[in-house]
DNA sequence: TCAAAAGTGTTGAACATACACCCATGT
DNA sequence: ACATGGGTGTATGTTCAACACTTTTGA
């Protein structure tokens, strides 16, 4: 079969975004509770509709921004996978792309802004059931997400623009639900090439007890060889 | 922003195929010669649209068994990426989700099919210019593929139903370029529970000169701990 | 001075690499 | 018999996991 410009079914497009934060120690994922029907009521992804005049992508990072209410995202965003069930949306033939994007510290959902409705809800702690195929969908992303973890420096996107060894360590202790050994977790980070820089002269120094820990930003690499281990 | 059923701007949505095989030693992929306007004349992915009743995984299936004119694929196809600037397409906007597929010695092309046009094209010496944004889904399929061979079981795919050692590591020397120790490429793969599984009392006994090799059947493994090393 | 947290050293085990050697088979 | 390719053994170097130890800081 070829291209031809007459005679395809129409489609509308949305977006759909799984956004990931580590709070207090927990994996969260934020949602929304739907206002109307279909699923009203029950929690959902944020999401919305393609415009005709922007690509996937920017259509992604304008609903990241509406729904978290921010100004700048400085965070990472990447597209998931593209989910088209002929009857996903009971009311008509809707494609939507998902996206996944993770960043430190996200605020509290505001009244009064897109994001009123929204709420961040731990991972661990999600209801079996969601809007559309909404679930499936938070299931891939958590793989994808942990999957990373393993194979890239992602998890200075979790992290804030610097971190001590022990803000990364926490990252993959929360994200895969393992533990580490201080130590060796050290000399795995800095055995990958620039995967973390040390911020010279400066030390942590909030009210912590212990000893000031070495502050590091996130390097130039993007690929781990070899990977961090799951345990 | 939330759903709503009415006011969304129409899309036509595609599915774009890369089918990877391996000939003569070479990593090789499905091109079509594009018939009509718009890249008239230029090599294309082929693909097709998606119907009004049937979901994009079920779109992409059945073109890839219209191009390559088998009754049943009996290899791996997997979503790849979706593609949705606004110009991509100069007719119309179009959504485009691409797929990548593997499967060993896939047929030549055969003339009075749909795939009457389509060719096979080493990977080494594709066109810088290729149709739409076609150049740029096949980067990330061999990206994808490559990645793929590290850290789980698909070079399986690319081989025979029963296999020798020696044509899976002719499948890891030929989508990577390098080349690999006997013994120790044996080794790591069997150092993989249930990566692949012995034919018993059954050898290769093909016109080889030498001892014949031990046959295998892919293993119900999927992924790979450790990863196989990209030298 | 003590507790807490960061950072370093060390040791035995596991693994990877390179290459030598033996085995089975067709000519 | 011997060339050819499959399969195994092994010595050496490297990395990994566990945990003991030292350093720095706040209270």
């Amino acid at each position: 079969m070829t291209y031809s410009s007459a005679d395809f079914p129409p489609f509308a497009v949305t977006v759909d975004l799984t956004i990931l934060t580590i709070r207090r120690n927990r994996l969260c994922l934020m949602l929304i509770t739907r206002g109307e029907e279909p699923f009203r009521g029950d929690l959902a992804l944020p999401g919305g509709f393609v415009r005709a005049d922007e690509s996937i992508d920017d259509a992604a990072s304008r609903e990241l921004l509406e729904e978290t209410g921010l100004a700048l995202f400085d965070g990472h965003i990447e597209q998931l996978a593209t989910y088209g069930s002929p009857d996903r949306d009971p009311r008509m033939r809707v494609v939507s792309v998902a996206y996944v994007a993770f960043a430190p510290n996200l605020p509290d959902p505001v009244a009064g802004t897109d994001a009123a409705e929204a709420m961040w809800i731990e991972v661990d702690d999600l209801p079996s059931e969601m809007a559309f195929d909404h679930r499936e969908m938070v299931d891939d992303a958590l793989e994808r997400v942990r999957s990373k973890l393993e194979y890239s420096t992602l998890a200075t996107e979790f992290v804030e623009e610097t971190f001590t060894m022990r803000d990364l360590q926490t990252v993959y202790e929360t994200v895969w639900g393992t533990t580490w050994d201080r130590a060796n977790f050290r000399r795995k980070v800095l055995a990958t090439p620039d995967f973390v820089r040390p911020v010279v002269g400066r030390t942590a120094s909030t009210g912590s007890r212990g000893r000031h820990a070495q502050l590091y930003r996130a390097g130039s690499a993007t690929a781990l060889h070899p990977p961090m281990l799951r345990a």
